[in-house]
DNA sequence: CCAATAATAGACTAAAGAGTCCGAAATCTG
DNA sequence: CAGATTTCGGACTCTTTAGTCTATTATTGG
C-alpha cells in the first residue's frame, strides 16, 4: 500500500533495534528470526541501510549490525528513503504527469495534503521517541501478540 | 504508491467519462487513445468496471461503454474497490498482523488517520461534482497540457 | 443472412518485486 | 596461520503486476 515489502521490513528492524537497547552488534540472523523476516532478504536490506549510513556493520564472530547513530538522530523518513526512495511522494495519484502548475485536478489538493501527512509521520518523530514509546509498554512490535490469551 | 496501474487507469477513464458528457456509448479504443492507456489493458479494466455495475457496455457498431448510473451516484471509492479491492486499507503500515486491539505501535494512530483521509477523499465527493470541477475549466485531466505554450 | 464492428475472455509475454542461494571477503578465536 | 563466523555481492528463481495477442460472441447495418 504505502511501502514496499523491503521498506516495511526495514522499518520493523530499525524500530526493533532502537527499542532493543543492545550495546553491541546484533546479527542479522537474530533480527530475521525475531521479526520473522526471510534472512537473506533482510541481509540485503541491512546492506542498503548500512550504505546509507543508518546502520553500522561488522563481519566475523561477534559481528552484526547496530544503529550507526544515536536513535534520537534518525527519522523513519531516512529509512524509507534508503530503501524505497522518495519518488513515490512526487507522483500524481492518477499516474499522470505532475501538473501542479496551477491546473490541478480535483484530487490534487486532497492528495497533496495526505502526502504531507505521511511525510510528517515519517519525519516528525525520531527513532528514539518511538523506541521510548515502545518501551513504555503500551505498544508492541513483534508479531507474537502478548501470549497472555 | 496508492493505487495499482490498473486502478489509476480506471480512475482516469471514469473521470474522463463523467466530464465528457457524451450521450451514447464511447468506444474503449477512443478512451484508450485519449487517455494514452494501452488499449487491451484498458479493455480488461472496463470489463471489471462493467461487471461491478459502474459501466454499461454494448458490443457491435455504435457500441462501447458509458457510465451505468448518473455520475452523481458514483464515488471514486467504488471504482478503486472494483479494480484494486479495499484490502490495502485494512493492512498495517509495517505489514504486521493488525494489532489495533488496544496495543497499537507508535505509528498506528497516525497511519489510521491518514487512511481515513484517503477513504474520505475517495468517498466524499461523487463523480458528478468532480466532473463539474473539471468542466469549470480550472482543472485538467488529459496529459496534453494546454498546448498554449 | 452477411459482413463489419466492438466488447469479452483467456492465453501468452515482459517487467518488476520478493525471496533464495552461493561464493567471496573480512573478522574473531585459538 | 587455520577455521569458524558473519557480512557483502551477485546471480538466480518464484510470484505478482503490467501489457500484448488472438479467438469468440454479440450487435448493427445492408
Ligand atoms: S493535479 Fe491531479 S492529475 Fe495533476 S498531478 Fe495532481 S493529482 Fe495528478
Ligand atoms: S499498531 Fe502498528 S504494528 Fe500494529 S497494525 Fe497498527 S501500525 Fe501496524
Amino acid at each position: 500500500m504505502l511501502f514496499s515489502k523491503a521498506g516495511e521490513y526495514g522499518l520493523q528492524v530499525v524500530l526493533h533495534l532502537a527499542a532493543g537497547q543492545h550495546d553491541g552488534f546484533v546479527t542479522v540472523r537474530e533480527l530475521a528470526d525475531r521479526c520473522d523476516i526471510p534472512f537473506h532478504f533482510l541481509s540485503k536490506i541491512c546492506g542498503r541501510l548500512a550504505q546509507a549510513g543508518i546502520l553500522h556493520s561488522s563481519k566475523g564472530p561477534a559481528g552484526g549490525v547496530c544503529l550507526a547513530r544515536p536513535a534520537t538522530g534518525i527519522t523513519l523518513l531516512e529509512v524509507v528513503q534508503a530503501i524505497d526512495g522518495l519518488d513515490g511522494f512526487d507522483r500524481c495519484v492518477l499516474g499522470l504527469e505532475p501538473c501542479d502548475d496551477g491546473l490541478p485536478c480535483p484530487m490534487h489538493d486532497h492528495w497533496h495534503r495526505l502526502k504531507e501527512g505521511v511525510l510528517e509521520m515519517l519525519s516528525g518523530r525520531n527513532l528514539g521517541e518511538l523506541a521510548d514509546d515502545l518501551l513504555s509498554g503500551n505498544t508492541t512490535l513483534n508479531k507474537e501478540k502478548t501470549p497472555a490469551g
